[in-house]
DNA sequence: TAAACCATGTAACCCGTTACATGATTAT
DNA sequence: ATAATCATGTAACGGGTTACATGGTTTA
């Protein structure tokens, strides 16, 4: 065994919710899911498939103005199975982060280094975005308390991010050296 | 272009510090710098080939014992160019985490599904673990002052680290369900 | 009617993990 | 002597990114 498939779980994990087509799921990629994970419709597709050939979804088709088949999949009784034993499975080992911050940051050992500041500027400047992001998404989508209550975990998970990146950016504020 | 080759900046760190052999080098993801960066020798001794046949390193052997041979390699001047302007490049993109717990958690729809208690558990235990293992390891390092001057980067982001891990931690603490 | 978006597909490539493999040297 | 560690190598595979590719449908 190399990586584990988690791709297929969160892709489960949506299906599970309604019955999606593999464009949706994309775009589902790049919209509020993406705020913690990606992929790339050229994963999607082929993914899919191979999941409806193991028998975890079912596909069936619905055409589009004369022409144009689209492909909706349906999470089927042994895709259940999986996703919740899944779900209920430990949480992996935290695997370091190989983030460019830190490893630049690691390998400057002289204080006095200008290199520092710069760094520090990058990342405040990266992360105020990140957070200001965040702020906004969760307007965009809980700012009625229905909503809220809906998508607990989504929520949930949006309001976590948007305090660690507070926290961080606090920390960072207050150690950043002093431009001369 | 597909992914960037990062690994090879960071091995260009470390031998702009003192030569390396591989085996060093491995032993340095286990240890120290693969708190944040982790790689197996699988990846490293072939890396280095690569690297020395750009010219961005050299290498030379040393003998131990009899006829055991090792391969210092040693940075070059296009080494320490590329790596001084990888240092300089601005940081890149911020990517999502991908995150076990975020992704389960992402996915609870209903406020009163006990998977939330159980995640919210293992998340917490999982980085109370992290959090000691940092202090422990800022202990070991930098328990003497001259140590945390020599390598400021170092200290640094395991400062950073620690104290990320501690508002985190206060952070889940603070939000966690009450089993009942 | 042109641009934007919907919808799906394949191929090449790189990065990283796991596993298999071999032999020398040092410590117990 | 035997075990642990040093030291280096290759092969197979899976996951993820980028790029190339095609055609239909909706909107301005």
């Amino acid at each position: 065994m190399s990586q584990k498939n988690k791709l297929q779980y969160i892709i489960l994990g949506l299906l599970a919710r309604q019955d999606l087509t593999g464009y949706d799921i994309k775009k589902l990629f790049e919209g509020e899911v993406g705020d913690f994970w990606r992929s790339n419709h050229s994963q999607v597709y082929p993914e899919l498939r191979k999941m409806a050939g193991k028998g975890l979804i079912t596909a069936y088709t619905a055409t589009v103005g004369t022409k144009m088949e689209k492909t909706y999949y349906k999470i089927a009784p042994p895709g259940k199975d999986l996703l919740t034993a899944w779900m209920h499975e430990p949480l992996g080992d935290l695997v370091p982060s190989r983030d460019d911050f830190t490893m630049k940051l690691y390998l400057i050992d002289d204080p006095r280094d200008p290199l520092i500041a710069q760094l520090f500027a990058e990342e405040i400047a990266r992360h105020t975005v990140k957070l200001a992001y965040l702020e906004q998404r969760w307007q965009e989508l809980f700012a009625s308390s229905e909503k809220q209550q809906q998508h607990y975990g989504h929520a949930l998970i949006l309001t976590l991010a948007r305090n660690r990146e507070h926290d961080y950016l606090t920390w960072l504020k207050a150690h950043q050296p002093k431009e001369k």
